[in-house]
Formats: C-alpha cells, sequence, structure tokens
DNA sequence: AATGTTGTCGCAAACACTTGCAAAAGCATA
DNA sequence: TATGCTTTTGCAAGTGTTTGCGACAACATT
C-alpha cells in the first residue's frame, strides 16, 4: 500500500468521502516536490478536472490540513501546502525579503514547547510552526563583520 | 513631556505628517487598555472624526506599527493592536478556542533567537511574536490528570 | 440496483485587508 | 501669508480567502 493509499484510508477512516476533487487535490499536493501555493494547486488540478473551483480546492486542503495530512505554511501573505512525511517533520524560517522558507528541525522547539505547557498550562500548536525573520542572504551588508564567515554561509533554501 | 508627546516627535522626526487622522488614531489607541480590533479603533475614530475612512487607519495603524509606536497581534482572524510601553515588552500566547491573549515575557524566547542566530544566520523577527494553541482554561478535562491542580491554575487573562 | 441520508460542490457574495488614483492637506520656503 | 513640492487622504476597486445556499453526489441501507 502506497502512502498516497494510506492517505485515502486516513479520509475515509475519519468518515470523509472520497469525492474526485479530493482525490485530485491530494494527488497534485503529493507529486508537487515542495510546498505549493493555493493557486498552483488550483490550476494542476483544473488541469485534470476542468470544473474544479477555486473554493473547493481552498475547502480541500483546509480539511486535509485538519486531518493531518499535509502542512500549511504562510509565506508573505499567500497560504502554501505541502504534503506531510512524518518522516520529514520540520519547522520553517521564512525570509521576510526574499520569501525564501528554509527547514528548521522539531528539535529547536521542543524545550519552548515544555516550558510553556509547565509554566502556564498553554500547549503550543507546535505540530508546524512558521517563523518570519531574514535570512543570511538577505542580511544588509552593513552590520556584518568582514571575515565572520557567514557570508559564504548558504542554507538548503526552499524558495516558493 | 508626555508619552503621547514623544510619539508624536518619533513621527515627526522619521518625516512623517501629523495629519489630525494621525493623531486621533495614536489617542485611541493610546487611551485603550488593552489591544483593540481595527474596528473598534476604527469606530472610536470616527466617533471624534466623521470623515475617518476605515483605509487610512488600516495606513496608519501599518504605519505605527512600522515605527515602532503599537504592536500588532493577529487574534483569531483579526489584527489587533496595542500601544508599545518598552517598559512592559511581552510576547502573546492566543488560546485557539478562547480566543484569549496571554503575555509571555520576551525571556522565554532568547535562548531560541539566539540558537537560530547563531546556528544558521536567520534573525528572526521576535520584537513581538504570538503563538496559538490551547489555554489551560480549555484543555479538555478528559487528557488531565485528577489531581494535577492545573484546573485551578488561572492565567492573567487579557481577553480580545 | 434502487433508495434515502448527509456531506460536498459550484457559484456568487461576503470577509478582512490592501492598493491605485485624483483631490486635498501638511509643511518648508520665501 | 502665499507658494509649491510631496505626502496623505477618501473613495472605489482590488487582493486572497471564507461562507451561505441550493443542486448534486457519495455512501449505507435495503
Amino acid at each position: 500500500m502506497t502512502s498516497y493509499e494510506q492517505l485515502i484510508q486516513i479520509l475515509r477512516g475519519q468518515g470523509h468521502r472520497l469525492t474526485p476533487q479530493r482525490l485530485i487535490v491530494l494527488r497534485v499536493v503529493a507529486d508537487g516536490e515542495r510546498h505549493m501555493g493555493v493557486d498552483d494547486v488550483f490550476q494542476r488540478a483544473q488541469a485534470e478536472y476542468p470544473y474544479m473551483d477555486l473554493a473547493t480546492v481552498y475547502r480541500t486542503l483546509r480539511l486535509f490540513k485538519q486531518e493531518g495530512l499535509v502542512t500549511e505554511v504562510a509565506i508573505g501573505d499567500r497560504l502554501h501546502y505541502e504534503l506531510n512525511r512524518p518522516e520529514d517533520r520540520h519547522h520553517h524560517m521564512v525570509c521576510r525579503v526574499c520569501h525564501g522558507a528554509f527547514n528548521l528541525s522539531p528539535h529547536y522547539l521542543e524545550e519552548f514547547n515544555n516550558t510553556l505547557v509547565d509554566e502556564f498550562g498553554f500547549v503550543p500548536d507546535l505540530d508546524h510552526f512558521t517563523i518570519t525573520g531574514v535570512c543570511v542572504n538577505c542580511r544588509p551588508a552593513s552590520p556584518m563583520e568582514v571575515g565572520t564567515g557567514a557570508e559564504e554561509f548558504t542554507l538548503d533554501e526552499d524558495v516558493p
């Protein structure tokens, strides 16, 4: 059983109906190698099924997110989605300047999570987390000291 | 010189014009004792100046945020604003269930900030940070063990 | 296979928020 | 106080995303 079929079992198990629209959106997102904008998903889905509606894409992606099938990433002011592969769970650092998205291992947030739970009883939503900022490539040259080597450091970027 | 007048000096110093609309919005936000929704600000401002436009309120709040006069807090799917008092800088934990907002001291994020800068050269936007989750009051009874005392614990809530 | 129940779809209108544009107003200079 | 440059305003139309609603389709039951 492929991972795609497993996902279908999850939907069916939760009592959701397997409509052609949902199966198409699922396949489109599963085939995309990185996070995709809603409009990307819509266009590819529409190519396969011309009556596809944008509202359906939004609703479907929201459902998939709620069921843990996909991860939602806010990049700039747009929502993006990627297939949720449990073995590759990661957060995102999104650069406010170039809109590049960089993966961040979950372990960087474990301690923070525990602190909030222990001290406040507040359970943060940390399935996935996006922090905006400025990436190393976009940091202005002026505040960067010469010879730090920082300008040669590159991240495994994942531009939207 | 009051803090309100100091803020006006900041605007003037940055070359921004002191229009009646801006002064009214500033006063409204400064008078509000907690974070206010855009529409709250709009309505109070309009009461003082009937020609006030909603777009102007949005633009003005964005300008104030950019100049560090106010802090923007996303609560549910709405933006809220509060006067930025440097001596009372704090982040927010927002409950996804009751939409309550709880203050969080900046020191909880210092280590996280340093890690991202040191390991990735990524400078996160941590002037203000909002994390959603479920607060202690809204956590379901079932996963809570009896006698933990958690159900008696209350935070200094700040409901929108 | 026909039926009934309920969830989902497509459409259009709504939502909060942003933007383009011409008219109006702030502020520097004279 | 009048002039002129530039920013800001009010309006209307735009953005991406959500929602209300009647028609339709998926699935369970027969």
